[in-house]
DNA sequence: TTTTATTGATTGACGAGTCAATAAAAAACC
DNA sequence: GGTTTTTTATTGACTCGTCAATCAATAAAA
């Protein structure tokens, strides 16, 4: 009983089943077999959609990133000032959406993955571009070396990130953390 | 013909072998065969002297995490002021020892693996928590705040680490970034 | 009748862990 | 000192799974 135009609806489920299934083992060890069931189809039907497990994993992979971009967009789109926007950004960086056991082992995953994967670096590399470009963007007006301090303040989100999502003893607020090392490298008036 | 007190010379010879083959890999697929060959044994040795493959990983985990520790006991050793312990610290995390292809590789699947198994997180802690009060008991005689001061700058070395090891186009001497980033929030007299 | 959807069954590989068998040190025994 | 027994070292062969990818077959829209 084939409806047409499965394939859209298909790709989502199985993008959707495979982020559950990284997220239940923690890892990319997860069958196709187990993605497809999950996403109530047999082994084969994801195959023919996706060609390879690698494939699926990037779908997965672009769904979360694309989710995260809406999430600082929104966040964005209500901050007027350079420090609301810079706010903004890293408090999208820690986004309650940031912290599902899926989408953290999706991201320390995804970290391994683009070791080897120029597929996965390419990914990988859109995020940390947007995210400088982002920042860079806030600082200018505020920091005197703007570029300097995006690549600091970028590196203490995926730090503080990666130190939260392997639980560690969360002291106190990652983003706040971040919004007070960074206040002596901007210029007055608060 | 079996020479006694092999066990020794076999098992370094396969944690050796391990990390070799996790470093050309650049994941933890890696047969056991494969580390064994290398190790110039069979696998059934390496399965009789390490149970599975898992206490083999752990032994080649244990054995970088070793190496970093004496390179930063050698730095600490020569260092006499908080501040130089401080520099010490930070230039450790980045030594060139710590950049070797398969050591890179190492430590990502090392933090994808602490997500799902409690030995390996074990084996995290015991690495975080030495950094951390390194870093405390350098800082506390120099900064209002040590604790957290720790914690950012752990987070920052993690950060940059990570950033580092995926190629990113790393603009400057990361350990000196740190340093310019951390020094307002030291006290007065450089 | 052509295109799209779908799957059960199968192939072909690979790989972790086991086991029995071999060999040579060392220790125990006479 | 010589013989037997135990312990340590070592491996080839094998078991038992698993799993990615393929394919031929079925069904229903267009």
């Amino acid at each position: 009983m084939p409806k047409l135009g499965m394939e859209p609806i298909r790709r989502e489920a199985l993008v959707t089943a495979a982020i559950a299934e990284i997220g239940a083992a923690g890892s990319l060890d997860v069958t196709v077999s187990a993605i497809s069931k999950r996403a109530g189809m047999s082994s084969a039907l994801a195959h023919h959609y996706f060609g390879n497990k690698d494939q699926i994993f990037l779908a997965a992979m672009r769904h979360i990133l694309a989710g995260f971009a809406v999430e600082v967009r929104s966040r964005l789109h209500v901050a007027t000032t350079p420090r609301a926007r810079l706010k903004a950004l890293v408090e999208a960086s820690f986004a309650q959406s940031c912290f599902d056991p899926e989408v953290i082992s999706a991201w320390l995953n995804f970290y391994v993955k683009a070791h080897t994967s120029p597929d996965a670096m390419r990914l990988l590399r859109v995020y940390q571009s947007r995210l400088r470009s982002n920042l860079i963007h806030a600082l200018r007006p505020i920091a005197p070396k703007p570029d300097e301090l995006a690549d600091a303040i970028a590196a203490l989100i995926d730090g503080l990130y990666i130190r939260a999502a392997l639980g560690a003893p969360i002291s106190n607020d990652p983003a706040a953390t971040i919004l007070a090392f960074t206040a002596p490298h901007l210029e007055e008036q608060p």
